[in-house]
RNA sequence: GGGGCCGUAGGGUAGCCUGGACCAUCCUGCAAGACUGGGGGUCUUGCGACCUGAGUUCGAAUCUCAGCGGCCCCA
């Protein structure tokens, strides 16, 4: 699918120099000379792919809004600086919806509502994100306006996380997606596009994780409680109450997994909190005499003996106080480093390490040279 | 686009400068066994590597050249 075959130009000039619409590999990779064998083609974004089908599917108010997403690897023409999860040739999860409205109003709701989206899958990963307009330069190519998302990695650097845009009727002109309003005359349609990668996996490893390793909100935690039985000799009733609680726990819908492996328990303890699973419990002869457990928390590391008959319930409070405690801390984090800025001077010397919120007259000259300042992005990556 | 650095078991490394006692060091990992077990245990045994090619040389992990791969910095 190439733009420029159908004699027809494309909403933005700077879409064709931006992002090549085709990728052709060769034996030494792109930009090779030897051909391969079977001609291959990379595809790079999905406008050109999906919008020629939206020209055929809609034909009347009523076909809309039409809202289809995909989950896709994309390719991109990245030459160099390639950073796993963040800064990818291939990537390899983009989620992306394309919409179709018919006024410039419904599309901007959608672009509110895929905004609400996004807040709310971040908040359910424990993200605090800030949610802003782009500066006309660094809005999509072809886009009327651009919302992102952005979080705040440790490196006090910015990730933009997800991006939301109104396309307003720049892409339906050239691929002809009309449709026939209520007086029976055609009318361009308004769309949108947004999207998230596999950024939201970096940006989850990076803003919870600590010297230890990953901590991992319960809600999105592949194992989410740890059993580790505290193993002397036979100790056949210590094994038998790991299995009572892993049971409890599973009928209760929690991920639960018994780590009855030869590792001496210290190890073991090591090895979950690298894999950020939120939950620990210790079940030994000690705690069997009192009729109950030891349950660590993996973000404060903080222990409590719980008497048996009330594990489950305790694990379940414990799930919600750990993600509001994740959250709350990265949120702290994020309000702290952002600052107010009377000049760019001040900018200058803040902005390596803060999030800078200085005054802007709007224009295209002064927003460029803002950046040129102070080294840095509008939003940094 | 420009510059710099580096390729040794699954991961991390020593050896390279000054070629030979290197069938390549140590840590970790993996496999088996024994004693163990409340914060990374100990011992025994085993598995596993010099990026590729050409050259120099009696002899190359080590020197030369080329290729491939990776990392970092700058634009």
């Amino acid at each position: 699918m190439d733009g420029r075959d159908n004699g027809r130009t494309l909403p933005c000039e700077r879409l064709v120099r931006v992002v090549p619409l085709r990728i052709q590999p060769s034996k030494q990779g792109h930009g090779g000379r030897e051909p391969l064998e079977i001609p291959l083609a990379l595809r790079p974004t999905s406008e050109t792919a999906i919008y020629p089908m939206y020209r055929l599917w809609v034909r009347s108010h009523a076909d809309m809004p039409l809202r289809i997403y995909q989950i896709v690897n994309t390719f991109r023409y990245e030459t160099k600086h390639t950073r796993p999860l963040i800064r990818l040739r291939e990537i390899t999860s983009f989620k992306e919806a394309h919409t179709v409205h018919p006024t410039w109003d419904a599309a901007a709701a959608q672009v509110e509502a895929g905004l609400k989206i996004y807040r709310e899958f971040y908040q359910r990963l424990a993200i605090p994100v800030i949610v802003s307009k782009r500066p006309e330069w660094d809005k999509f190519p072809g886009a009327d306006y651009t919302m992102a998302v952005d979080a705040l990695m440790p490196e006090a650097r910015t990730l933009q996380i997800g991006t939301a845009h109104h396309l307003a009727t720049n892409f339906s002109k050239t691929f002809e997606i009309t449709y026939e309003d209520a007086e029976g005359a055609q009318q361009y349609a308004h769309q949108t596009c947004y999207g998230i990668s596999e950024r939201c996996i970096a940006a989850l490893i990076s803003i919870h994780g600590d010297d230890r390793g990953l901590r991992l909100p319960p809600e999105v935690a592949p194992i989410q409680v740890v059993i580790i039985p505290i193993i002397f000799g036979e100790s056949g009733d210590v094994v038998e109450a790991c299995q009572r609680v892993e049971a409890a726990l599973k009928a209760r819908g929690v991920r639960v997994r018994v780590d009855s492996s030869d590792e001496r328990p210290g190890a073991k303890y090591y090895r979950w909190e690298l894999k950020g699973v939120p939950l620990r419990i210790e079940i030994g002869p000690r705690d069997l005499k009192k009729n109950s457990c030891v349950i660590v928390r993996r973000d404060t590391a903080e222990k409590r003996s719980v008497p048996l008959e009330v594990v489950s319930d305790t694990v379940l409070e414990l799930f919600e106080e750990i993600h509001t405690n994740l959250f709350r801390i990265a949120k702290k984090r994020l309000d702290e480093s952002i600052i107010d800025c009377d000049t760019l001077e001040e900018a200058r010397e803040k902005a390596s390490s803060n999030i800078c919120r200085i005054s802007w007259c709007g224009r295209k000259d002064c927003g460029l040279e803002m950046e040129d300042n102070t080294k840095s992005l509008p939003w940094n990556v």
